[in-house]
RNA sequence: GCUGGAGUGGCGGAAUCGGCAGACGCAUCGGACUUAAAAUCCGAAGGGUGGUAAUCCCCCCGUACGGGUUCAAGUCCCGUCUCCAGCACCA
């Protein structure tokens, strides 16, 4: 019986594919260049999950339509390998992760391509091969050796670094310190945040909540000496640019408050100390239109004047706060939010523009990291300034008039608010800047601080220094040498390793584990550390790079994946970039994408890729949750009502008495809708919980890909997650789902083979006649549906579309072959190897991969009649079928002569006829 | 709290520009084929405790909820609720 069996169907194609290098990448600047790019996964032990295929399916559909239109295309994939799951898996098994990753790697490599992805296997990178990873080093050395000239706004060789003359006077030493502190990579002494657990700092994107975004461990702030980026020269083109490109706008958004660019001005307080001296204190403020409101002012715990300003009177009780606030992990500093805290120093600074002396207080609602650690507080247009004044009894004044309707709303007086008014509006109580309106005024008072020498036009931006060391073993060793003097101290010198001399390998280690202290664990490797060059002894950098350096650059290594001599070849990158399409998760719509597009303007600046931008288009593809669960909850055996149960996945408790309730997972079948929920069907009065849960492995929900394939296939598997719902979407998973496509794809084979027959043959239906002029139109309609929703990435309709073809082409009893090979055609990018094995079967010999994509023949598209519906007042009440193309008269004379229209039309008279064309005619009646 | 996105049959979803709501698929039901079952093929189906002898046909209601604009609203406007995601003392 030669039935639809993907399992000898597929490896056969796979093996055909590989063995004749089908979709070798050869560039050709004779064609157009399409260059569709996955975010390569990082190689967990897990294996693949359906969620890494969704996205991986959407870009093979359209590398494999792009080929069939004549694109010259690069389809790309990698391994993301170095990385801190690697490490402690190993740790806890005792495999080297050298092992552990390549094992992980050979899975994935498996499992991807049984999928039957059209990727180009010759071009595979790995992170971690040193060959890779020579060039991620190569890359920092570049930043190490730029500076950014912010008044030409790029990056520049740091030889053309213009030294002060007074720094030169200074002599070698200064000069190189000098130096130093314009890299792009230095090292600092900063408040970092540092995983215990993990015995390595994190940079704040790998923070969330005060603990570490992998394994959710705590994270404290201690001081450390540590490598830095210095992403932050590039914030206002990270911005600009992303006018560039074609991406979500929530991910240009997220990416835009992330670099958080506020405008405002800096602003000097002249401050009196205990002793009599006068500190200067700076603050930042985005509101210099309100500083005659400024009432009081707050300075982080953590501010370096605190100690000089503090009188002795208040001296404990400061010293209390400060050592409380310390010892608050960030977590606890914003949860406790609601009640402001905060102690008075006993200092009082002067207001700078009508001198009013204004108190001195700390409060850890001023952060250290953000300004100047110290703002002027405006409580009658702030909020958190409002709560604090509040709390501690502190005036506030207003100084911008706030509306009408706003105060009616809030109860507030001008004199009385209460509530903070954060509007612009007019100025009021502000001497000679009164009548303004906020934005004026703010040009105007800084403009007037500045003249005076008390202030200037300022920006700030949240964004950090990318913190870029860390202190474990799997990862890229910088390849930084310290000089040490004889005596083993160091000398302040650094030198790069000599590109000639790269990749600086990673040395193998028997105790890799993190001691759980900031030392990184290279430090074991004694022979390794200890080097001698030109004459110079030289201790190496033991920090070893996150696990975002190999990622921020692979896709240029894609270009020209095995060069030894450069990261990759100048013709080659003008060839193929910007990549035009990158789709992934949307979980790396700040960090990877901001890291990226960081590198690549470094590379840009320095003349090493041709474009400001990497990512022309970017396309996040939407979560893929497990099945629906029913869950039902019972208590000492008794259902209860879902409406009386708090459940978000995991514990249920009854509501109000927090008693914990039993979970009981229901099938279908016992449950029925009733109304807006789901009821018990034997007692409909009992609520049921339904909904999908994100695949986890504790909930048991994970689908794994093997499963799938080898029940149905990998066809089967590709179509149902492209018909699952639009790419974007989050849904659930459905495995009856995957069975309805399996189905499709075997009523698409049936089309072609007579099951009944002894062998696998063409069916005796199929046959060289002239299709019939119906199924030409229905052939042509659903070529140009396909083809829209392909350039639209509607995959989930364009299958609708096919599904409808092959119902239509099934009950024919003749199935010319005109009807069904470009049928195939238009089949092929989402189920290929099915296409492949029928494409052959009516007697094809190439593969079909470079076949030009079919072309829909618009002539063909109209229909000898068509259905127009009748309206009355709005309402459908007869229906017309017409040839095409009539005019609006003739379907107004077409609707009056139906009968049904006729027989409402007694007794009345037209209004108004309004008709569109070929689609409608409603008639408005008296 | 703020900022996005979403809410359509039993379920996933479609309706791309304001013009026939529910395409396509799942689940369900009926029929054909079969000794029987599976598979396959053909067909039905939003709800109505509305009219009718009737499965034909007609009528009413229906896109989270309440209003509005319009000849016409899932689609546009105002307000409310719920869910998902991101951010969260950034001065």
């Amino acid at each position: 019986m030669p039935s639809y069996l993907p399992a000898s169907i597929e490896p056969k194609w796979q093996a055909f594919w590989e063995s004749n290098k089908t979709f070798k990448t050869v560039t050709d600047a004779t064609k157009p260049k399409y260059y569709i790019l996955d975010m390569f996964p990082y190689p967990s032990g897990a294996g693949l999950h359906v969620g890494h295929p969704e996205g991986y399916t959407a870009t093979d559909i359209l590398a494999r339509y792009r080929r069939m239109l004549g694109f010259n295309v690069l389809h790309p994939m990698g391994w993301d390998a170095f990385g801190l799951p690697a490490e402690q898996f190993a740790i806890e098994t005792g495999t080297h992760p050298r092992a552990t990753t390549e094992r992980n790697i050979n899975n994935f490599r498996r499992q991807i391509q049984s999928l039957g992805f059209s990727y180009d296997w010759d071009r595979e990178v790995d992170t971690t091969n040193p060959g890779y990873y020579k060039w991620t080093q190569w890359i920092f050395l570049l930043l190490y050796e730029t500076w950014y000239d912010q008044a030409g706004k790029r990056g520049r060789p740091i030889s053309e670094l213009p030294i002060p003359p007074t720094v030169a006077a200074e002599g070698d030493c200064a000069v190189r310190q000098f130096i130093d502190s314009k890299r792009l990579a230095f090292q600092a002494e900063i408040p970092v945040n540092w995983c215990q657990v993990l015995g390595t700092v994190l940079a704040n994107e790998e923070v969330i909540d005060g603990r570490s975004e992998r394994g959710g461990h705590p994270v404290i702030r201690i001081p450390l000496k540590q490598w830095q980026l210095r992403i932050t020269e590039y914030a206002e083109r990270l911005i600009d640019d992303l006018d560039l490109v074609d991406w979500p706008d929530s991910v240009k958004k997220m990416q835009r408050e992330w670099i958080g660019k506020s405008d405002g001005a800096e602003v000097v307080f002249p401050a009196l100390g205990p002793l009599g001296q006068t500190e200067t204190i700076r603050v930042f403020t985005t509101r210099p239109d309100t500083l005659f409101g400024a009432t009081y002012m707050v300075l982080a715990p953590e501010h370096p004047l605190v100690d000089s300003l503090t009188y002795p009177s208040q001296k404990v009780i400061v010293n209390t706060y400060r050592e409380q606030t310390s010892r608050k992990s960030d977590l606890e500093r914003t949860d406790l939010a609601k009640t402001k805290t905060g102690v008075f120093t006993g200092a009082f600074a002067q207001n700078p523009v009508n001198g009013v002396k204004i108190p001195i207080w700390i409060a850890d609602y001023v952060l250290s990291g953000y300004g100047t650690g110290a703002i002027m507080a405006v409580p009658a247009h702030d909020e958190r300034d409002f709560e604090f004044a509040q709390t501690f009894g502190l005036n506030i004044v207003t100084v911008v008039q706030p509306t009408e309707a706003w105060l009616e709303k809030t109860g507030s007086t001008r004199e009385n608010l209460t509530e903070a008014y954060s509007e612009m509006g007019e100025v009021i109580a502000s001497e000679e800047f009164n009548g303004l309106d906020s934005l004026t005024c703010k040009a105007r008072i800084t403009d007037w601080l500045a003249a005076k020498g008390l202030g200037k036009k300022r920006i700030h931006y949240k964004l950090r220094d990318w913190l870029f060391s860390r202190q474990r073993y799997w990862g890229e060793p910088f390849p930084l040498m310290h000089e040490i003097d004889q005596a083993g101290n160091y000398t302040g010198r650094i030198d790069p390793v000599d590109i000639e001399d790269l990749p600086l390998q990673l040395p193998e280690l028997e105790d890799y584990k993190p001691s759980g202290r900031p030392e990184p664990p290279l430090g074991k490797a004694i022979d390794w550390v200890v080097v001698t060059k030109k004459g110079r002894s030289y201790r190496r950098e033991l920090n070893t790079m996150p696990q975002w350096a190999g990622s921020c650059w692979y896709y240029l290594r894609f270009i020209d994946p095995q060069n030894p001599n450069a990261f990759l070849e100048t013709e080659e990158e003008k060839h193929w970039m910007p990549v035009d399409l990158y789709v992934g998760g949307a979980e790396h719509a700040v960090l990877h994408l901001l890291y990226s597009r960081f590198w690549h303007k470094l590379l840009y600046d320095r003349g090493y890729v041709s474009h400001a931008e990497p990512f022309q288009k970017l396309v996040n593809q939407g979560m893929i949750l497990g099945e629906t669960e029913y869950t039902g909850f019972k208590v000492n055996g008794a259902w209860v009502s879902a409406k009386e149960v708090d459940f978000d996945g995991g514990v249920a408790r009854l509501k109000k008495k927090h008693i914990e309730t039993d979970k009981i997972r229901l099938a279908e079948e016992m449950v029925e809708k009733k109304g807006e929920f789901f009821v018990l069907r034997e007692d409909v009065n009992i609520r049921i919980d339904s909904r999908a849960y994100k695949m986890s492995k504790s909930r048991g929900n994970v689908i794994n890909p093997d499963e799938v394939v080898n029940a149905f296939g990998a066809d089967s598997l590709r179509l149902y997650e492209m018909f699952m719902g639009p790419l974007e979407a989050t849904k659930p998973w459905s495995m009856r789902g995957v069975e309805g496509v399996f189905r499709f794809l075997g009523r698409v084979w049936r089309l072609f083979v007579d099951e009944r027959a002894e062998s696998v043959g063409l069916s005796p239906a199929v046959n060289s006649e002239p299709a019939e002029k119906e199924t030409l139109r229905l052939l042509h309609k659903t070529i140009q549906k396909v083809t829209d929703d392909l350039d639209g990435m509607r995959f989930n309709t364009a299958i609708s579309a096919m599904m409808e073809y092959t119902n239509y082409l099934t009950p024919l009893a003749s199935k010319p072959r005109a009807a069904l090979e470009p049928f195939i055609l238009l089949l092929a990018p989402y189920a290929p190897h099915l296409a492949e094995e029928l494409w052959s079967l009516v007697g094809n010999q190439k593969s079909l991969a470079y076949e030009p994509w079919p072309k829909a023949d618009r002539t063909l598209l109209v229909a000898d009649t068509i259905e127009i519906p009748v309206q009355i007042a709005g309402k459908i009440r007869a229906r017309l079928a017409v040839p095409p193309g009539l005019s609006h008269e003739e379907l107004k004379a077409a609707a009056l002569a139906d009968p049904k229209i006729q027989a409402l039309m007694i007794g009345k008279s037209i209004q108004k006829a309004i008709i569109v064309l070929d689609k409608l005619v409603n008639l408005v009646v008296a």
